[in-house]
Parts: structure tokens; sequence; C-alpha cells
DNA sequence: AAGAAATTTCGAAGAATGTCGAAATAGGGC
DNA sequence: GCCCTATTTCGACATTCTTCGAAATTTCTT
């Protein structure tokens, strides 16, 4: 059940905070960000910033590596693709839409 | 905020019923499917699978078409592809890694 | 207009989340 | 060993999900 795992990889980025967390990782690259230098530009409480890490790094997304006192985490590269690559694939998308799909229709809200 | 919008979609996705769904929705394509359709292939009752369609719907990852006494749904790939944008953007992927990434390391669990 | 078919809406109940402060842990430096 | 810094773990509480049966709605058919 690959599906189960994507569910749960799209879950944890399916929070703002998260989803926050895990673009600052991406675009920092593979140095990575400490825990502390994430807090302090979302501004949230060490507790919950832990707690939204723990559930990344638990779905394989991220991965943290201790330097001294601090904990620096990074994103697992090898994950996201996976990730978006079962939405390419299982879902399609890139171009190659699915047999009969003629070029659909817009529509935006939430 | 993009992001808000984006977070909402994946957390739409991100349940195993509601992934399933979009899947089925996804490789019909253009063609949609009817909501009895996606019941008798999940085996989930009525109520619990509108439930979800209508979530789907208001991230605007989904719609809706009337064909007399069934609905038909179907993907919105205009969302899809600007979900996997995003994804791809803010948060890149697609090969062109961002800066200081040295082709990564693995890890799977969950 | 009556009846049947396809879905949605309406509660309700239990499980899972999101947040946060206080206390506990891990590592280094003196 | 003691203190300081960086984070995590531990409750606790309010909010949001997830599920499901029963009843209501919409639309077509006769």
């Amino acid at each position: 059940m690959m599906l189960e795992q994507a569910a749960r990889q799209l879950e944890a980025l399916g929070n703002p905070t998260r989803l926050s967390i895990y673009r600052i990782l991406v675009r920092a690259g593979a140095e990575g960000v400490p825990v502390g230098h994430i807090q302090e530009k979302l501004g949230i409480p060490a507790s919950t910033l832990s707690h939204h890490c723990k559930r990344l790094i638990h779905t394989g997304l991220v991965s943290q590596e201790r330097h001294g006192t601090t904990l620096i985490c990074r994103t697992v590269y090898p994950a996201m693709e996976a990730l978006l690559g079962f939405l390419s694939d299982e879902c399609c998308v890139d171009g190659s839409l699915p047999p009969g799909v003629a070029m659909p229709q817009t529509l935006q809200d939430a």
C-alpha cells in the first residue's frame, strides 16, 4: 500500500505550520536548518515546533542530525521525489494526461 | 498566502480514503466518475463518501456535474498542476535542486 | 402526482489534532 | 560536577476529523 504512505506524507504537509517548516528546509538545501532557526523564523513555541518536526520526521520527509546541542533538520529529497512521483504517476499530470483528458476547465476557490 | 491554499489541498489529499477517491478520478480522466461508481469501488457508506467528496470539492481539487440523478465527479487538472507546481517551485525538486544540495541520503520509515 | 433512484444533509459519538507551558533531557564548557 | 543552551517530552484542553444511520432532496419515469 504505497497509497497509505503517500497519504501520511501528504497529511504531514497539509498543515500550514508544517508546510512552512518544510519549505524552509527545502530552501535551505543540504546544509539543513537548526530547530532554533526555524523557531525564530516562525515565531512559535518550541514545544509546538518540536511536535510538528517530529511529525514530519516520522513520515520520512525530514531527517535530523545532532551537532552538539543543536539539532539540524534536513529535507529528505528522495522521499519528496517519491511523493511527487506518486502524484504524477498514480495520479498523472506531467503533460501526459490520462486517457480521455481534453485539457480541463479552470476552477479556484476555498 | 498561496501556502495556505496548498496546505488545504494537501490536507485534503492526506487521507487514505480521499486519496483513493482522487486517484480514481484522475485515472478516469475527463469522463469523470459518478459518485455511485466510486462507492462501489471503495465499498464505503454513501454518507461518508459524500462527505469526503465535498471536502475535495471545497479545496478546488475536484468538481461535480449533474447528469440526471447522478452526480459526476472530475479532477480539476489545473488545480492539481498548480499544487504540484507549488511543491516543485516553492519547494523545488524537478532536478534543479536548491543551492547546496548534493544528492541526498536515503530514508524510509513510518 | 406518486414512486423509485442517486446523493446529500443532519445529528451524534469517538478518535485524532494543534497548541502551549512546565518540567525533563542531552551536550558542552568551566 | 555544575550551569547554561538547545530541544524534547509530558500532560491538558479546545477544536476539528471521521464515520455512519436516518431522514431529506433532487430528478426522472410512469
